[in-house]
Order: C-alpha cells, then sequence, then structure tokens
RNA sequence: UCCUGAGUAGCUCAGCUGGUUAGAGCAUCUGACUGUUAAUCAGAGGGUCGGGGGUUCAAGUCCCUCCUCAGGAGCCA
C-alpha cells in the first residue's frame, strides 16, 4: 500500500498521542527564552503551540547554535521525543534531538508587546499569526462548517448568486461599481438574494453563501464593506417557518462552537456561559410591541437638527438604531427576533401583512451581549401586481427586474429566506472587540491593504 | 458624510507656561546564567518630532493648511 508521505507529518494538536515517542515537527518560532545552556522554543505549527527544550548537554554542539541563533517566527524542523511536563504551557513539551533551520527570520515587526490597531492591521498578513487571531480565525472557520453542515443536513441545496450583477438587489447608491466589457456598468453584489429566490423556485430549499460588498461610508466596529453571509431561501415558507428556521440555525452554530472550540475560547478568555443558554425557543416580539417596551421604559428617538440634540418619545415608524437596539437587548440572556416592521422602512420585495398592511413580514434577529443584528429576512411578495407596484413607487428600472417579476409570473409561491452575516456571527461567539478581527483580509472605508 | 480625538526611535508612549546635545520601556546587537513562561542582569547602536507654510532671538511645543489614523453617529448583515 502506498501512504502519501505528508500523511506521517506530526503536528502539535496530536501531541498527547505521541507520549514518550519521537517526531518531527515543522513550523515557527513563538518565542523564545533563554537561560545558559538550556533553551527554550515556543513553537507553532498552525495547529497549536508547544515548548521544545534545548539543553546543551544532550545535543550537539551545532544543534545548540542553531537553537542560540533563532529569533522569534524563524521558520524550523525540530525532531525530538514528546513528554508530560506540568511546567509547559499545553502539558507536553519535546526534549529536542536535532533542530532543522528553514529560515532565520529578522526583525519580526510583532513583537510579544503591545501593538496599535493602526500597526496590526497594517501588518495584517502577520498579525493572523498571533494567538488571538489564529482563535478567532478557528471559531470563523467552526462557524462556517456549522452553516454548512446544518443547511447540507436538513435538506438544502447550495446555489451561489453572482457577484457580478446588472442592477441593485435593494436599490440603493451604495454599490461598487465596474465596467463590463460593452455592456456598460456592472456591480459587485450586496446580497444574493433574488437569484436565491430564483433557485428556490427550481429546488425548493436552497443556500446561497458568499462574500457581498456595500460601499456604504460605514465607520463602526460592526460594519464591513466586504463581507460574508449565507442566504436561505425557501418555497411555501411563510414568515413563522422563516423564523423557526433563523431560530434552529442560531442554535445550531452556537452549541456546535461551544462543542469543538474550548480551546479557543480559552485562548480568548471568553466566558461561554452566555453562550450555553443560546437554546430555543428565542424571544420574540413584534416591532409595535418593541416601540410600546421603549415608549415606556422612556428610550429617546434623538434627532439633531442643527447641530443640537433633541429627544422625543420613540415615534411608531421610525427604524431602530444602535441605542435603540442595545436597550431592547440588555434584557434578554438570548436572542431576540423582532418583526413586522413598518413597511416604509423595509425593502421592496417584502411582503406585507395581510392582517396589517402598513407592516412587512420582516424580521431581525438581534444576538445578546451587544452582538447587534446578525439577521435580516422576510417572507418576499409573491403577488405579480403588488411587486410591480412596489418597483414602481421605490423608482427602481422595471427593465432590469423583468426576471424577478418573472417568478411572480410562472408558478409563484409563498416563500420566504433571510440573510445571516458570517462576521457579526463570528464576532458575537468569539467576543471579538471589533469585526475586522473576525475576517482573514477585512476591507473597511480606509483599508484595502494588506 | 458629520462629530470627537491622535500622529515624537522598529513598537507603546512621556516631553509642563516655547529655552542647551529630544527621553523611557520593550524590540535589535554583544556578554552572563540548567526551568524560562512578556525571564533577569551588564553594555551598545537607534530620531528630518506626519507634510507644507507662518509667528519668534529661539518651535516637538503657538497659529494656518493639507495628509493619515482611531472612536462614535447615520446606513445596514
Amino acid at each position: 500500500m502506498i501512504i502519501s508521505r505528508y500523511k506521517t507529518y506530526h503536528y502539535i494538536e496530536d501531541l498527547k498521542r505521541y507520549v514518550g515517542q519521537e517526531v518531527t515537527l515543522r513550523g515557527w518560532v513563538y518565542h523564545l527564552t533563554g537561560k545558559g545552556k538550556l533553551q527554550f522554543i515556543l513553537m507553532r505549527d498552525g495547529t497549536g503551540i508547544c515548548q521544545c527544550v534545548v539543553f546543551k548537554g544532550s545535543v550537539s554542539e551545532e544543534t545548540f547554535q542553531s537553537a542560540k541563533s533563532l529569533t522569534q517566527e524563524s521558520s524550523l524542523q525540530i525532531t525530538g521525543t514528546v513528554r508530560e511536563e506540568s511546567r509547559a504551557p499545553g502539558g507536553f513539551e519535546i526534549d529536542v534531538k536535532d533542530i532543522k533551520i528553514y529560515q532565520i527570520c529578522n526583525n519580526y515587526p510583532i513583537t510579544p508587546k503591545e501593538h496599535g490597531d493602526s500597526f496590526l492591521l497594517e501588518h495584517r498578513h502577520l498579525w493572523l499569526r498571533s494567538s488571538q487571531q489564529h482563535a478567532i480565525m478557528r471559531i470563523r472557520a467552526a462557524v462556517v462548517k456549522a452553516i454548512r453542515d446544518f443547511f447540507d443536513g436538513n435538506g438544502f441545496k447550495l446555489m451561489d448568486s453572482p457577484i457580478l450583477t446588472p442592477t441593485a438587489c435593494e436599490g440603493t447608491s451604495t454599490l461598487f461599481e465596474t465596467e463590463y466589457f460593452d455592456l456598460g456598468k456592472a456591480y459587485l453584489s450586496q446580497s444574493g438574494q433574488l437569484y436565491a429566490e430564483a433557485s428556490a423556485m427550481a429546488l425548493g430549499k436552497v443556500y446561497t453563501f458568499g462574500p457581498t460588498f456595500r460601499a456604504e461610508r460605514s465607520k463602526t466596529r460592526k460594519h464591513l464593506t466586504e463581507f460574508w453571509m449565507v442566504e436561505p431561501e425557501m418555497a411555501f415558507f411563510d414568515l413563522n417557518d422563516d423564523m423557526d428556521l433563523a431560530e434552529d440555525l442560531v442554535e445550531y452554530i452556537v452549541q456546535y462552537c461551544l462543542k469543538t472550540c474550548q480551546r479557543e475560547f480559552d485562548v480568548l478568555e471568553r466566558d461561554t456561559a452566555p453562550l450555553e443558554k443560546v437554546k430555543r425557543p428565542f424571544y420574540r416580539m413584534t416591532y409595535t410591541e418593541a416601540v410600546e417596551w421603549l415608549q415606556k421604559n422612556n428610550i429617546p428617538l434623538i434627532r439633531k437638527i442643527d447641530g443640537k440634540e433633541l429627544a422625543e418619545p420613540f415615534p411608531w415608524g421610525e427604524d431602530f438604531g444602535a441605542p435603540q437596539e442595545e436597550a431592547i437587548m440588555e434584557q434578554f440572556d438570548k436572542p431576540c427576533i423582532i418583526h413586522r416592521y413598518p413597511a416604509e422602512v423595509k425593502a421592496f420585495y417584502m411582503k406585507r401583512d395581510p392582517e396589517n398592511p402598513k407592516v412587512v413580514l420582516a424580521m431581525d434577529m438581534l444576538a445578546p451581549e451587544k452582538g447587534g443584528e446578525i439577521i435580516g429576512g422576510s417572507q418576499r411578495e409573491d403577488d405579480y401586481d403588488a411587486l410591480y407596484q412596489r418597483i414602481i413607487e421605490n423608482n427602481l428600472p422595471i427593465e432590469a427586474f423583468q426576471w424577478y417579476l418573472d417568478l411572480r409570473k410562472y408558478g409563484s409561491v409563498p416563500h420566504s429566506g433571510f440573510g445571516l452575516g458570517v462576521e457579526r456571527t463570528v464576532k458575537w461567539i468569539s467576543g471579538a472587540k471589533h469585526i475586522r478581527e473576525v475576517i482573514p483580509m477585512p476591507r473597511m472605508i480606509h483599508r484595502i491593504v494588506p
């Protein structure tokens, strides 16, 4: 039998299986300390961190000098025996026999001391190697895997939407524009939803998963110009089904992370007790109930007029801002879905509530612990004439939406869907301070490098 | 886009009401040390004070202007 060579490689996360045996690790120097005839190398290999000890008396002079010459982030291969050792971080240690150096690294910019945000972002390509960033990226990978497992395991088909689109999905001016051969302008997608609706009419239950782009000039710790979104879309689902699915998904993601990312939470010093509580049913309230709650608890709407801040009791019809959402969520230890928003503040494709035409069958899920809005969704307008009317009212180019209207012409059915922001979810679960830390290469209004 | 704040050594910062040759810690380099965890100890090198203009005998410090960055708001996932 032929065994591929890479399958015999040793990794730090598996060390406990090799106690007493000789292993060969490949990686980078994370940290160094020395004490005369002893040299401690904290080595990382992408799967974990392990302390390796070089004692002058038990290796060749050449090997000891190699160990002495190492610097932070030098790349190397270490061969030695695995030992349980309570004094070592992680509980295991390598007694080094031999060292092979790939490269000595000079003047690595990120030192074990503190750095400013700006400096770290300029060195994002190197910052990813730091233990906290490493932990966040592993949680991100777990969140993405949980999302895919959840949908794939529940009868959904992956149907990715195009990134280059001829028009705005939501008809705003916040789109990145590019030239598209002889066909004029194209735009980077700000949502895959409209195409997901077409897919749902073909395959029933689908999800689209990819990057989306918003040219909003936002500058906050929960906005990126390029972010990842998963958008399920289901034929024959009404708003209630939609909300049930959203709760199932979020519960699954959080519980999966708790099951598989304990080590990462430890590195981040993330208290997981609040996450343990994220089990169905979540809280739900209508927009109208939320407004009444704001009024009763004296959370005002603050308007700026001529530079002066004027507070007034929160009026029905106004969309919630960050202060309102945070106030509402302070009372909850689990996510809360707010549904049935005023039609004026929501997108054209959302279906009016037959019982109250002033509101649409829309829902947002807010996460506790200042996680903010992680999901936005709705039941879609499935009536041709009503949708046509909305497009006209919103001054959208009707020609561009002809294919979308076709979906209401040829076997229209009730259907619903939502979008979950991957970075907002990872930020909430990991407890990261800023959304820029939960994506490998954040794209923000003032930053596109590296 | 609006409001607020910040740019001084590789990094994080101090530098008073303008006044000799601009400071510290860490990092780097040299040396000592058999249990270090952001090691410790001794020594060395390291600066166009964000750019431009102005006031002054004298500007890191005061004024104008531009640039860059951060925090918040709005918008949203």
